[in-house]
DNA sequence: ATCCAGGGGGATT
DNA sequence: AATCCCCATGGA
């Protein structure tokens, strides 16, 4: 039995780690006074800054390094993005956010969770799932539950009581989909084929297909649009962009690679989130704006 | 094309 | 305290 978590330390580039693991992009983060405890994987880590150092226990920096996407280039994407005149007031609130690079099976199981619902209903989903059929892992009192990988999730009380509703049948039939392999081979292919694969699963759409290329697969150009992402671009694409597809057509002319981040930036400021002022609340300012346009034919 | 599934968070009444 | 609105996917 190992006694003390190795430690690790290294340098943030600029990253803002408490607007990046609540930016709603990750479910498995919880504050623990000025640190915050993070299963990733198989690992339970607790990780907190100091100025532009992060100081982390439970995990070694080239592991935490990949996660945190410090090796993302977000300040030069930002710089790029920073010359869309209508994207500055999303990225002056969101300096320091990054795009983290989650596991892909927990990533495709939460945003699959996602769907009609509100991050922390899907929070404690995730954990609940942990709990339930995750194998306990860490040490000390860094303990935590590994994301149950697929085949583990079972059917029955035990599941019921995560309440799922409409999604538990799904996911279970998501489980049967996929196996480690699918996933392996899944994360080699290309980007238009890997979307193609993930919407051809229940439960996954354009949106959901979309953040798993995003917050997983590293497909830092994919453009996830929910009804936030749709208020903050009207008026910055072009009326005719206005389903789905054009509206990501648009992004990816737009902003090319760093559409991922610029979507992340927008997704914060649309709610009203950003630098100090959370995610929790979310002011209902702009709806409406939502129900005076409506959608042309 | 429209309705619903099942639920919870927030706002308004 | 009751009621309305919201939300992304898939099937009827």
């Amino acid at each position: 039995m190992p006694g003390v978590p190795e430690s690790c330390e290294l340098r943030a580039n600029g990253l803002d780690l408490a607007l990046t693991l609540e930016s709603g992009q990750f479910f498995r983060a919880t504050v623990r006074g000025e640190a915050y405890q993070v299963v990733h994987r198989e690992q339970v880590f607790e990780v907190r800054q100091e100025g532009n150092r992060l100081i982390a226990r439970g995990t070694d920096a080239a592991t935490l390094g990949r996660f945190l996407g410090l090796d993302s280039g977000a300040t030069e994407a930002r710089a790029r993005l920073a010359r869309v005149p209508a994207l500055r007031p999303a990225l002056r609130v969101t300096e320091g956010l990054a795009i983290l690079r989650q596991d892909l099976w927990e990533c495709l199981v939460a945003f699959h969770c996602s769907t009609v619902s509100n991050i922390g209903r899907i929070t404690r989903q995730v954990e609940g799932l942990a709990r339930a059929f995750g194998r306990p892992i860490g040490e000390g009192d860094l303990r935590g539950w590994a994301f149950p990988r697929p085949g583990a999730i079972r059917p029955g009380p035990a599941l019921g009581a995560i309440r799922l509703g409409f999604r538990e049948r799904r996911l279970l039939a998501l489980q049967e989909a996929v196996d480690e392999t699918w996933l392996a081979r899944l994360a080699a292919l290309p980007v238009e084929e890997q979307r193609g694969l993930l919407m051809s699963l229940p439960g996954v759409g354009p949106k959901v297909a979309d953040c798993v290329l995003l917050f997983a697969l590293g497909r830092s150009g994919a453009f996830p649009i929910d009804v936030w992402i749709g208020r903050a671009v009207r008026g910055m694409a072009p009326p005719g962009a206005r389903s789905y597809d054009r509206i990501r057509a648009w992004a990816a002319q737009a902003f090319g690679d760093d559409a991922g981040l610029a979507q992340q930036a927008l997704f914060l400021w649309a709610r009203g989130g950003g630098k100090g002022r959370g995610l929790r609340q979310a002011p209902r300012r702009t709806s409406r704006i939502r129900s005076a346009a409506r959608p042309s034919p």
